[in-house]
DNA sequence: GTCTATAATTTGATAGAC
DNA sequence: GTCTATCAAATTATAGAC
């Protein structure tokens, strides 16, 4: 399980894998340089073969796997935070553009630039992606469900919940605003509200 | 305006752009070499550069805006086919859904995966990215007004269209399922009618 | 584990003959 | 407009000394 410490990440692989998050939020998968990771991770320079034999593509895989843990956490506390779920949902898109503001448009879907680059290319970093996107749904699934929603809508609204959150990504890092993820906010609370029963 | 002609796209430009856009749909911006660029195009080595003197970001600005007017076409025609708008909707994404399984995952959004990878490092793309989006949702918005959806409402009505379009687009690629598409349908009809004030 | 040097290929881009 | 040849830089990846 990955651990995001406070100050320091302690090992060079770990130190890797978060400069490669990074930079593939920013840049995706392929506008990321091997050389800019070491230099990022203040890594040795073939130090990255020596911890991903397999090269760029199995550290991809693993930082797909990484980052999708990491945001699932980060998703999963901004919706304890509220009781009610309608609440919990607005205010998770609330942070999320915040979050965007506050990294100048860039902290967004840690790996959908990626899924969009090789999902047409590469089997292996396709197949990361899809477990990632899945287990953020099982989660979310979960979240709503125990709120009251029915099992048959659950997995329904997590999907309506990922969807627009990530078309809401798109547009603001392309407009530099946040107009789409308060629109997403909206009919996001909308739908659970529906899934809900409430008029 | 760009011009989709049936059998052959007639000048080196013209075919310059196609092919671009096709490759920049499934592999992305910087996924898709100047190289690969004139030969899925059947076009001269140096002739990039003689149509767009500014090199690759010359021509991604182009290929955006070209793809774009293109798409807004597509989803209109989409639109236009049912005289209820929530069938409309939902008949738009069931389109979408069936082009990407024809396309085996490859048809989604034009634009897509080069906003997500040039927002954060050029300016020139992510402005005609934001272009694009910007008239996109202008024709959503004004198609959703002449159907009775308030004025006041129907901007962010396009906007959930949008991304849903957009989130669903993500996931169908990556899970090679239209499951993602076929939740969005769902949840853009049950907006359309609340937007309508439908019970 | 670290670091250097370097191989092999590909990239975007240019110059100039035709 | 077309086509060839080619440049300089960057790319992923490997081998080997320490």
């Amino acid at each position: 399980m990955p651990q995001l410490e406070g100050d320091a990440v302690t090992t060079t692989r770990d130190r890797i894998l978060e400069a490669s998050a990074e930079l593939f939020l920013r840049q995706g998968y392929v506008g990321t340089g091997m050389k800019q990771i070491v230099t990022g991770a203040r890594a040795p320079s073939g130090s990255v073969y020596h911890f991903f034999p397999g090269g760029k593509e199995e550290l991809g895989a693993a930082v797909i796997r990484w980052s999708g843990e990491v945001y699932a956490a980060i998703v999963a506390a901004a919706l304890a935070d509220e009781e009610d779920v309608v609440d919990a949902v607005e205010a998770a898109f609330a942070a999320a553009a915040q979050s965007v503001v506050d990294s100048d448009y860039a902290d967004a879907c840690p790996i959908a630039t990626v899924a969009l680059e090789v999902s047409s290319s590469s089997e292996v970093l396709r197949q990361a992606c899809a477990e990632v996107f899945e287990s953020w749904l099982d989660g979310l699934a979960a979240r709503f469900a125990v709120s009251g929603v029915p099992d048959a809508s659950a997995r329904a609204l997590a999907h309506t919940f990922l969807m627009l959150l990530e078309g809401a990504f798109i547009l603001c890092r392309a407009t530099r605003t946040t107009e789409a993820l308060d629109h997403a906010g909206a009919a996001a609370g909308a739908a659970t509200r529906a899934a809900l029963g409430r008029t």
